[in-house]
DNA sequence: CATGAATGAGAGTTCATTCAT
DNA sequence: GATGAATGAACTCTCATTCAT
């Protein structure tokens, strides 16, 4: 397979990623996926042999793209809390979308498919954001804004409690008052207050 | 339906849940339960029409069993820092559970369908934890165990930290060491250590 | 299965017979069963999982039925030279016969299935078949019909005729003609002519 | 076409044996003869348009090639009976071969298309070994090694014996130790023992 | 000539659901 | 009430065949 090729597979990626928005993991059937590309049912097969095959590429194409919240558009004289700020903006506006997300469909997937944690990409999202955070959180201790003993389990304190926030809002529904509550506390945690 | 209907119906949630504990809600099939509860096909659509129904009786049956952890078991003299540690002891051992856990099969059912939140057990499950949490810890502040400025926030904040944990171990996975750390955690942010 | 899914199952063989007859094994798909025996495609699933099983059936069947050749219908005083002629006239009609044939069909079953030679039908039949036309040999010659030094290797000699005849008329065809010439040969054989 | 595309149609003819050499007639797809070649789906196309007329060529080309087993390395003082016993050998070790054989595959062929006598080469072989068969036989005769009535009798009924033996072979099995007697059955039949 | 992506028909198989008994 | 045979819709997957390049 060609360049050509790699170009289709990105278009039935995008096609399917839309479905998988719409309907989750399971429900997800090739035939959903071959008419949301509009291409024929054997066409499709060319490429992806199954939906889960379908999912995982989506999986690492989405997990590559993103983190790019702390590097993108951050003014140089931003101070730790002006960056934990806008951080924590990003997880709620994500927490609280309705549609248009995969979360949803990446907890379906790995409920039903228990990836060796090498290759699952949300492991490593996890595990980059507590990096980032830890470190955050330490150049806010240096500059004193944020008091806090240890910087790395703090960051997955606060990564463990948006996993909560999101699962909750998935499942029992969450209101955007009880977030900014729960992030309000993350930052009265963490930041002085003068 | 009289008496002996009811019993039926009980006799089916019991096989049912076995099937769904093992599998998981999206992939069960009628078919399936028909065959745990040893039923005829028709047999079963004379209690239940779907699985959903099916599965939605057995959580309101199980969230009502449920929160036994507190009152249960527990002696007079039992110390708040005590019944706080059986509590996360008690977490621990049903986040960590390979098997027999519906977690993963209501967390599916509530990806599926999105219940009003009056009608959602684990809706009502998660306040009813936050109450007794928040009543542990204030009368863990009136003992001078627990430092804590706000009870209620700091339950919250536990029972979403809780959710993290156990969403992450169905889904990217999670050691042992990694709970007990994060349990630490939590203890430390509010017993006064001497 | 109670006996009346005996019966269903026996139906079910009987018109995939005429399937199999028609179209020999390979060609034959579920579908064309289904079709013939006018029920829905679920339904034969329920007595049948592959055209596999249900030729196995109804070779099963069809040897069951057969050798009888030699019991029916033979009068009292037929001599061994009668029974012979008859045996083979039973066996030039079969080969000849165009239609209405399993032959092809289960030749090509075991081109496909190589079975254990214990479960293969065809291979009882043949040793059948030895065994009687070794004892109709054996009856001929105390009787002075016949003259044959091994009883048992010129039965054996004549089936292996018999199958090449067969297999010659679906491959390349053969003519009445010849098939009477290369019977007489075989009578000539054996038969002590005044 | 030119000469290239008849070094092509050999090139694929001969990719193609082996894979129905491997799988028989019916189970062979226009896909696994572009994959045996290694050419592309739509060359294949150029040359052929189904396994059909491919098999046909294949078979033609078999045909034209065999027979040979008399001509070759027979030496010039070589007797009747030498003869014959190589020849049957040479039948022996054909028809006990487990792979490598195309003699399925034609079968197959030819139970799914009848073809005029004309042209079915299997027919022309059949014939042909006959005819030499039975001069065989005759100068054996003559040479006073063989007593036989009709040499050309005998000749076909070693043919349908040999037929009977390969498709026995192919279908309920045949030990080596049964050719042998079969074989040794025939010999018996011809040569004068001293 | 040669390529291989694309199409769509068709086979296999599974289940939710019904209904005569 | 209870049964389980029967139905048919829906999905997966594979190929023969075409056609733009």
């Amino acid at each position: 397979m060609g360049e050509k090729s790699e170009q289709k597979k990105q278009f039935i990626l995008e096609c399917a990623k839309k479905v998988f928005m719409e309907k989750g993991y399971k429900d997800v059937t090739m035939k959903d996926i071959v008419e949301a590309c509009e291409i024929s049912r054997g066409g499709l097969y060319l490429y992806y042999g199954s939906t889960k095959e379908i999912f995982m590429d989506i999986l690492h194409m989405e997990t590559q793209e993103s983190d790019d919240v702390f590097s993108e558009s951050m003014p140089e004289e931003a101070t730790a809390t002006d960056i934990l700020m806008l951080f924590l903006k990003e997880q709620k506006k994500e927490l609280l979308r309705k549609k248009n997300s995969l979360i949803l469909a990446a907890y379906e997937f790995l409920f039903a498919n228990k990836l060796p944690k090498k290759e699952n990409p949300l492991k490593r999202q996890f595990d980059e954001a507590v990096y980032i955070l830890e470190n955050l959180i330490e150049s806010g201790v240096e500059s004193g804004e944020f008091y806090c003993e240890d910087a790395k389990d703090t960051a997955r304190n606060i990564m463990y409690v948006l996993e909560g926030l999101k699962i909750t809002a998935k499942t029992i529904g969450i209101s955007e008052e009880s977030v900014d509550k729960e992030l309000l506390y993350i930052i009265r945690g963490l930041v002085i207050e003068e």
